[in-house]
DNA sequence: TTGAAAGCGCTAACAC
DNA sequence: GTGTTAGCGCTTTCAA
């Protein structure tokens, strides 16, 4: 078996000149429908798969667009790549995801390949960073589009897809009052202006009321991880004998949160009320958590489209931001009282 | 600025030929000293992209593999496609990772995709399906290299890379029994060569103590799915009053037990020692989960070593077949009597 | 050590 | 409708 078939052996096969076999193959210009039919039998026959190094050399486009993101392992952004991907495939174009562990040096790695791969539109849920930065500057230099979807918002002139984190903790506020919890503590974290926003969606809900939050329910965290969420809940546990619920802005808070209970005998939803923001594993838990889901895989496709609308729209579109809403999904972590 | 910077531009500022800009930025040929820098400085000043798309055209290589796998959002898969990246682009290769959800024909545009853009070699994660093996099959007689990494062994003249699961489910029985539990509920999967082989791990033991596996602690489901586990779980509670553990096949067995426990009021590990299979979420559940762990991510560096082998060398390797140890981690579900 | 020129597989003018 | 041909940006003989 040849194992590199051409247009040119497709093209002798059908009796045709390459051109022809070109066109017959690509869909476009003249050709008979005969010839058309015939050269699509030959490119059958001999299994021909077109060299889209050379189509893409010749025309000067990939179809491809690349994805950043920070961990590949969490379903959290690979959630948004299943959306990129959907809208992307289906569009006839296909993504590259790279993932850049801040450590290693990768992000400068992904934009090496980005270039000279020459794919047409750039897609990160990463976090600032000077590199992406840097990077990102060349790639508007070469009129690559860029978006953000759900990634740092400090790179400008690109688009940006997200989800309104205030309207989100808004429903969450609503429902713990109104089922009996006028207090309750919240779980936020230190320098992170997405945990900034979600507490005004709090502070908004307690306004309409006409109320404020007291400090003494608002514990700073560190980081979003699960040990953070475990010290917090311990604190609270301490001085509190009797907290009725607990709001975490992350999801790996919350799970810190439960073993804490689980030490300390409090029952969930029993004793305390849980809920927690995004949404990734928690409806695996036991109980099911409570939470503000993040519509993730909405956003993947949103920005795809985006992205996708860039490329082909030659004309200069004004950067837009696009805030899509967040669903409150009730679990079993919380109860009426 | 200039938007495409080609190696023409890059030779002209330096004064040079092309074929010397060639030899002076790939690195290999005879290139006088001064003139690699001047060449070198040129191309740093007009911020050139090699573009591999005509290098790939005229060298007909691309150092890319693509990854296939059946479930981007789910960890277990993604920790794989970690450890391929990390070797592949350590090695110098891409890779290019795409699903497939069983329903839809994305195999098939992944393959087109594939031999589209020349990748080079081929690891698979996905479950035996027709369409898979047919592709494998053009795949290998265009002499393109193919490893299976928890995938299917279906397809021959291909490399294996998996764990030795009946080493990994033989330890787990060994610390059940060792711990105060002589008899326990299993919960297999119905035609799954995968649970079969776990049932092997744990007939051995129990072999070597000179005993056998009575019929009726072995529970037959469905599928993998919570659901199953959720109900076996709930038949095990009504006709046992005291069972002492339970070991599932799959994590998300071990979820559903999980909570029909919680439903019936059985407290785990007090009441309840539970083992699972998988190791994805197990650490972040609580009680977290007492589980054999599949070593995913070394499985993932692994087969990218042997694919890119293959990929390198000329002369014909036999295929290969590796098993790979798993650990065994005793956490909070478990508890010794 | 360097340059000229051919050609990788394809598409797009242009001529027929 | 179809064929001829030039060239996309690069590497690689071959000659100088």
């Amino acid at each position: 078996m040849k194992i590199n078939i051409t247009l040119k052996d497709v093209a002798k096969r059908a009796g045709v000149s390459v051109a022809t076999a070109s066109r017959a193959l690509g869909n476009y210009g003249y050709v008979d429908r005969d010839t058309k039919k015939k050269v699509l039998k030959a490119a059958q026959d001999l299994s021909y798969h077109f060299n889209s190094i050379a189509k893409g050399l010749r025309t000067r486009r990939t179809y491809t667009i690349g994805f950043l993101l920070p961990d590949i392992t969490n379903p959290f952004y690979t959630r948004i790549a299943k959306g990129i991907q959907d809208v992307a495939n289906e569009k006839g174009y296909n993504v590259v995801i790279a993932y850049d562990d801040s450590m290693s040096n990768k992000t400068k790695r992904f934009f090496d390949m980005f270039f000279q791969d020459r794919m047409e539109g750039l897609v990160y849920s990463t976090p600032y960073n000077e590199v992406l930065e840097e990077m990102c500057k060349i790639t508007l230099k070469k009129s690559i589009p860029i978006v953000s979807c759900y990634g740092t918002k400090k790179v400008h002139y690109s688009d940006l897809v997200q989800s309104d984190s205030i309207g989100g903790c808004y429903k969450a506020t609503k429902y713990l009052v109104e089922s009996g919890h006028p207090n309750f503590f919240i779980l936020k974290v230190k320098e992170s202006s997405i945990s900034q926003r979600r507490f005004e969606g709090i502070m908004k809900y307690y306004e309409e009321i006409g109320r404020g939050i007291d400090p003494k329910y608002v514990l700073e965290n560190q980081d979003y991880s699960d040990r953070c969420g475990y010290e917090s809940a311990r604190k609270i546990f301490k001085i509190w004998e009797k907290p009725t619920a607990i709001f975490c802005f992350g999801e790996q808070l919350a799970i810190g949160v439960m073993r804490a209970a689980k030490d300390h005998n409090i029952s969930i939803p029993d004793d305390l009320s849980l809920i927690s923001v995004d949404d990734v594993i928690a409806s695996q838990l036991t109980p099911s958590l409570t939470s503000v889901s993040l519509p993730v895989y909405h956003a993947g496709e949103v920005a795809a489209g985006l992205i996708i609308e860039r490329i082909e729209e030659k004309k200069r579109i004004k950067t837009r931001e696009i805030y899509l809403e967040e669903k409150f999904i009730i679990r079993e972590s919380t109860l009426n009282v």
